[in-house]
DNA sequence: ATTTCTTATCGCAAATATACGATTGGTTTT
DNA sequence: AAAACCAATCGTATATTTGCGATAAGAAAT
């Protein structure tokens, strides 16, 4: 990809949402967060025999989702509980709110 | 990426909203739709001389947010004049909004 | 201390996405 | 008919994403 020396300047709103809704552009991890916000939390583990993918690859798409900001882990040893992070969903929430008006 | 030979089966909103949050998964193409929300309607010669972008690369954004649905395009020759798809502009907007609750 | 359990990370392969310049296709004007 | 204009598509290069199995890392239980 050859990419402009200088980077495109975009408003940082559409940076924000741009990258949350990279996080929600997989079937999975919607999937994921749905399955997140009825059941509150849950472990890794729960989710790997509800989904027919290999641990390695929910453990990634989990991680997507740290690094975007949507979910948070909790260490419950020897596991680790993944929850919605609240505060950035609602940040998520009201982007798109705002996004579609 | 090897696959399943069966492909998992999410529900179908669950495939719609990420099929939408792909679309929107770009800081250009929510740019664009900002713009085309803005103005109403735009032709692409309009999009290519507000980013520094490649006619190519611009019209390539815009073939996927067609593809998700999001715009359409209509022939004003020698021009097209993409706008809005408010019928999925709609539907997408009450994905996100039922997905965030 | 060793084994067990749970999850993350590594290394690889294949697919998809992003960007560009060059070319093509369609319409309008000359 | 030819030239000009606009946008799509092609071809290519590179980056990122997705998936898997194997391995590593951490704490808990034996």
């Amino acid at each position: 990809m050859k990419r402009n020396l200088e980077p495109i300047e975009y408003k940082e709103n559409t940076e924000a949402l741009a990258k949350f809704a990279k996080a929600l552009a997989h079937p999975t991890r919607i999937a994921i967060l749905k399955h997140l916000d009825n059941q509150s939390c849950c472990f890794t583990g729960d989710l790997v025999e509800v989904f027919p993918l290999a641990q390695s690859t929910i453990s990634q798409h989990l991680k997507e989702l740290k690094n975007a900001g949507l979910i948070q882990g909790e260490l419950k040893p020897p596991k680790i509980k993944y929850c919605i992070n609240q505060e950035n969903w609602n940040i998520a929430k009201s982007l798109f709110q705002q996004f579609f008006e």
